[in-house]
DNA sequence: TACCCGTGGAC
DNA sequence: TGTCCAAGGGT
């Protein structure tokens, strides 16, 4: 592996960054807590998708003690729409877990942090380093990706062994004066210069040191085995009104996907004979019901492809895991994206 | 290790 | 339209 001069590379690095790092709402403080909160939502997560929710979040839970005193469903709500939800369980449970067992202080220990929910190698490193200085790695796909092309390192970046290797590069170069801005220069130089596809390498202030640059294979770098295709599963969903006005909405499970989350009743079928069947529950036939719309939901290894069919009965009984509710109460709930889709049209068109 | 877990934007 | 993927973690 190629010899990086490490005094010079931080300087190039650190110059660049503190002259083009970007105004971010948790860059104005130092509040570990907000660090801690706006690190879980950019994982795997857009920066421009994250700032309205993270001020959001910020409005309602201003301090980790209200964080640990809201009820589940509230941080759900303020995370509805923001993907991967068992970052806001996880997160809730470990804020909790800092009130009672390190007084409300988040801990600036690895062992420690590493421990609570939630928080992996990334976010123990992103936390460690960003809210307390400490020269720990913060590897994520930003560092794996410049740090490939660098020295032209063409290890599979899905593999955990990877990771690893890359740690201890950014242990052997990391500025140890200055490890908050050392590693968010890293993630700042890889989402604005050094991109996955058309790098910037004419305005990188580290392309000098680059061992890709100079063979000229910054676009075969990082070296990423491919994911298996998403499958796809059909489904039919009823949108149940009564003469009230009034909807039918049902829970999902307590695990898995969307766990817990609210959505309308659905089949999973192709066939007509199948969703009649599903129907007749309610006591409604096949022809009764009106088809409205085709929805596409995709996740990252899965597609739902919905078929969306309404009608209105005299009178709707709940089940167990089910409500009737007017639309205002029903804009209370959570909904998977392709759900809202539905609850947006819900008075108007539905 | 391989798979599960969301979403919206870029190309 | 399809594909990829973005400051990953849990199991």
């Amino acid at each position: 592996m190629k010899v990086l001069d490490t005094i010079s590379f931080q300087k190039d690095l650190l110059s660049w960054y503190d002259y083009e790092k970007r105004d971010l709402p948790w860059r104005k403080e130092n509040d570990p807590y907000r660090i801690w909160v706006s690190e879980i939502m950019l994982q795997q997560t857009k920066v421009a998708a994250v700032i309205p929710y993270f001020y959001n979040f910020m409005e309602k839970f201003p301090t980790l003690l209200d964080l640990a005193e809201a009820e589940e469903d509230e941080v759900l709500k303020a995370w509805e729409g923001l993907g991967y939800y068992s970052r806001a369980r996880n997160l809730h449970a470990a804020v909790k877990e800092v009130r009672d067992q390190y007084g409300g202080i988040v801990p600036d220990t690895e062992k420690e942090i590493k421990s609570l929910k939630g928080v992996g190698p990334y976010t123990a490193g992103a936390i460690l380093s960003i809210a307390y200085n400490v020269p720990a790695p913060a590897v994520d796909g930003n560092v794996m990706r410049v740090l490939s092309r660098i020295f032209t390192i063409y290890d599979d970046i899905g593999k955990d062994t990877t990771r690893k290797k890359f740690e201890q590069i950014v242990r052997d170069t990391i500025a140890e004066e200055r490890a908050s801005d050392f590693n968010q220069a890293m993630m700042e130089l890889g989402a604005l210069i050094c991109t996955p596809t058309s790098p910037a390498c004419l305005l990188c202030p580290v392309a000098s040191h680059c061992a890709a640059r100079e063979e000229g294979v910054q676009e075969m770098l990082p070296v990423k085995a491919k994911k298996k295709a998403a499958r796809s599963v059909f489904l039919k969903a009823i949108v149940l009104k009564n003469t009230q006005g009034e909807y039918l909405v049902e829970r999902r499970p307590d695990t898995g996907l969307l766990a817990k989350f609210w959505q309308f009743p659905f089949l999973e079928t192709e066939k007509d004979g199948e969703f009649a069947a599903f129907l007749q529950q309610w006591g409604i036939d096949l022809e009764q019901v009106e088809y409205k719309e085709h929805i596409r939901q995709a996740f990252t290894h899965l597609v739902w492809e919905i078929d969306v069919y309404t009608v209105e009965v005299n009178h709707l009984t709940p089940a167990e895991n089910q409500q009737v509710l007017t639309p205002s109460l029903l804009k209370e709930l959570v909904f998977p994206v392709s759900h809202q889709k539905i609850v947006e049209k819900i008075e108007e068109e539905y």
